[in-house]
DNA sequence: CGTGTTGTTGAACTGTCTCAAGGACGGTGG
DNA sequence: CCACCGTCCTTGAGACAGTTCAACAACACG
């Protein structure tokens, strides 16, 4: 029906408890994934019988499964209860055929997760487990947090565990603990269970090689809407949400 | 001129020299590069002062400078003698608008590249030198070469420095010198300067974690065209070249 | 012929990985 | 209420592998 220029776009919500898992091999057809609200790590088991988890998606990230084409045993995990906008066709150039706001909307989010991934592929390319877990935090903090008025400090709740979080930067689950204990220690971060304080936002971007890159991504990312919003649109309120 | 819907695609053919350089770094208008042929590199600063190739791009790929977002000196180097094709506007959304035909093969061809880059970030997180690299070789070798008929042998130039290979694989130029020995010594490959001969692709793809998904990928990009063509567009010849 | 780049190899070092043990915590069942 | 269990996190000691630094060979270039 929808197998060429013609027809709708297909988009159905799909709300996912915590640990939920969404099989995304095999996905012949093709979908376009939306993280409207929660978050999702994408798993895959490589080589013989290790899991991993390749990729992070926050909210306002965007995901075709064509990304998961010869993983073996790519799924979608929810981190927490999340809200996912699946979306046919799965090809934003047919998606923005029929649906140019949607289109333009979906192309951002895109380009920003690919933004982001080429930079974990700087990230992975650190030597030192310390740089690694630094990029990761601003990363995170980024994503999933606003400085507090007044203070630099930064607070959010990030429920992976740690051997998902060592996974995501290659790292050994307890090299990694070595880690967030070392950072503790110079009062760069508070930890309580799976909620995180960046206390020392500034020391952390000092070992974060790639804190600038990334803040400077994040901070487009947010001054785009209303920018493409203007160029390419007419301005419209309806461009902030999906 | 090109900003909304309207208007024209405008697209440059770029015949790039060995070495030479592409800034695509502020790229704020946003152009969308494919490989007519040759081999590209995607480099970027790093860091204080490390440079680092982070991505590969070979011939049918399709890279948007929107994925370099927030790299500092972001280029792309030409490993050997290169045709660009480079167009204008970035969204393949908007591609897709403007010439449907288009749209769809630069999005196959970026869905391709970037189900290699999810497999390069799996590649990464392998903690052995030995398995980075042969699924380093298989990658080359399933872009760069087909299998000699009646011999499982295969030959490609691959114009990297070693250097270039090891920022790559996020390895030690030294230590990714030895693994070329260890594979020598294993009769795995046979090396002349930049020439690789790869005498035990068998052997190969068993050191290499990733080589059935990249097998199994390499398989479907080739099957995908006349696929693909069948499927959601009258079959055209054209389909096959740029 | 000297120079610069690239690739190889050795020896010592350093940081991560591995394996093991123990603590903290939440859930379950008696 | 409390013992038990499983999962997750932390930490220590030792092994291991990649990194670093240095030296040298091969090669292209002017």
């Amino acid at each position: 029906m929808n197998a060429d220029g013609s027809g709708k776009i297909c988009s159905i919500r799909l709300a996912l408890q915590t640990e939920q898992r969404l099989i995304v091999t095999d996905d012949v057809d093709g979908h376009l994934f939306y993280v409207a609200q929660g978050l999702v790590l994408l798993e895959a088991r490589v080589g013989s019988d290790q899991r991993r988890v390749l990729d992070i998606l926050f909210e306002g990230d965007a995901f075709p499964t064509c990304e998961a084409r010869g993983l073996p045993e790519a799924v979608l995990v929810a981190a927490r209860a999340t809200e996912l906008m699946r979306y046919r066709p799965a090809g934003i150039d047919r998606i923005g055929r029929l649906d140019p706001e949607l289109g333009a909307r979906m192309h951002r989010a895109l380009g920003n997760r690919n933004a982001r991934r080429t930079l974990h592929v700087a990230t992975l390319g650190e030597t030192s487990a310390d740089a690694r877990l630094a990029d990761f935090l601003v990363e995170a903090g980024l994503a999933l947090s606003e400085p507090a008025i007044g203070t630099p400090v930064r607070g959010f709740d990030l429920p992976l565990t740690r051997e998902q979080i060592a996974s995501y930067l290659a790292l050994n689950p307890d090299t990694l603990s070595r880690v967030f204990t070392r950072f503790r220690q110079r009062g760069i971060i508070e930890t309580n269970g799976r909620h995180i304080d960046i206390r020392d936002w500034g020391g952390l971007c000092q070992s974060s090689p790639m804190s600038k890159s990334l803040c400077d991504l994040a901070a487009r990312a947010t001054a785009q809407l209303p920018q493409a919003a203007c160029r390419t649109e007419k301005f419209s309120q309806a461009s902030h949400g999906i």
